[in-house]
DNA sequence: CGTTCAGTTGACCATGATCAAGAGTGGTGG
DNA sequence: CCACCACTCTTGATCATGGTCAACTGAACG
């Protein structure tokens, strides 16, 4: 599958029409509320989460520019989980009528959303696996492989490093570890040299060492048709 | 969004045709392989799981009569999962020809696919709070609070009994434990009266009172609508 | 009947949690 | 420009949940 001309100007233009501003630490919408719009990240990192009874909160997934929230649109009456700006976030929104007007009018648009939306469950596969069989280590090794991946294949990495807006305490609600353990356990991969990591910039010198010790496998992230989905996304200003 | 009475007949149509059986422990799919059918389950349980370099295995999901398996057929070329028979397992398949046919010519049956996708999204999500945040008690409290209440929607439970094929290993995989340890949890909640479990049988006499023991809230499952959709699938014989 | 697989129990161990205090760092207002 | 505050990171001491290893029981099945 390949995007045409056509396709390209309908994704430039949806992106350029009612952007939106969110401060950091904000709800872009909260677990419970109806979801208005599919939002598109354009710039900043947001976090998918829940939050237990008991006061915890499990961080699902991440958003970084590129990615779409809210699908559910149409289908799901309610959010169950709610969305966070981890940065001040830029997002585009697509309302309801726009968005049925894509997926009657655009096949090629709405095979994407398919292929976004099975690889956003594929990761989710591979959280479980992260958090049910990892040790703290292998975790954050984990984690830190694939979203560099996920960043590259936008164009946000720098060689071997890349922004990284994280702190300590979002990666403990990532991993279901604490942040003191979380802080002793990359303080341990650092001195191995694996990850330099401090003012929130990243840089992973060797990737497949990190990989190692992370038991980290790219292929659910099925990288090489996500290089050629977004590539017509990249090329959209053209 | 409902079914007509065409949609419905497309839908008992496709349960009866080229049905397959597949003994216990078998994988209908491996993770590698090529999908080739959209699989429909119509007995027994299946398990989505992935398997670790280091030998351990994690269960991802399970499928129950209703679930439908592989729908990246189109979309993933390769399978980042494999699907196993936890019993023995009767299941439709649906091969790419039809299932395109379906898409284009049904929009509510494609609706409901995107719908049944959704969900397993949001069961995913909820797996990562499981494994992520709670204690050994509260995820196999929780794990068997949502088995009951799936099998209860497509009919599968008798008062507050139903079948319940796994293992106290495959909780073990499940729920990112050993299995010395899921014993001794489960020990725990039948001695509590919580449950009573032997046999391949689950009684909960208690849903609420096991609900408060696994911190569960069965939003993310969408009964309500779940319901409404498994209701034509159910009433298809007649 | 013997073999296999699931469940059970006990003793001991280790990973990661908890609690608490202190050090940097950055932002804000006087 | 400096003082203060808030937040993140860091470190140490202690604790507990759940893991490991190993042996034994019981049921199912050919």
């Amino acid at each position: 599958m390949s995007f045409t001309d056509a396709d390209r100007e309908e994704l430039a233009r949806l992106c350029a029409q009612a952007t939106r501003t969110i401060q950091a630490k904000r709800d872009l919408i909260s677990a419970g509320d109806a979801p208005r719009a599919v939002a598109i990240i354009l710039d900043g990192w947001a976090c998918h989460y829940r939050n237990l009874e008991d006061g915890s909160r499990q961080i699902v997934d991440f958003a970084i520019p590129g990615d779409l929230c809210d699908l559910n649109l149409f289908i799901l009456d309610r959010m169950d989980h709610s969305i966070g700006a981890i940065t001040r976030l830029k997002v585009a929104e697509v309302g309801r009528e726009i968005f049925h007007r894509i997926v009657t009018n655009y096949p090629n648009i709405t095979t994407a959303l398919w292929w976004v939306e099975l690889v956003s469950k594929s990761i989710h596969r591979e959280w479980i696996v992260n958090v049910g069989q990892r040790s703290a280590r292998q975790r954050i090794a984990h984690l830190l492989c694939e979203m560099f991946l996920r960043l590259e294949s936008v164009g946000l990495t720098d060689g071997f490093s890349c922004d990284f807006p994280l702190t300590q305490n979002d990666i403990a609600e990532t991993t279901g570890l604490t942040s003191v353990h979380v802080n002793r356990s990359i303080q341990e991969l650092r001195r191995e040299g694996l990850i330099v990591f401090e003012r929130y910039r990243l840089t992973i010198p060797d990737m497949l060492a990190l990989q190692g010790a992370g038991l980290f496998n790219p292929d659910y992230l099925h990288i090489k048709r996500l290089n050629r989905h977004t590539d017509s996304r990249r090329k959209e200003g053209h």
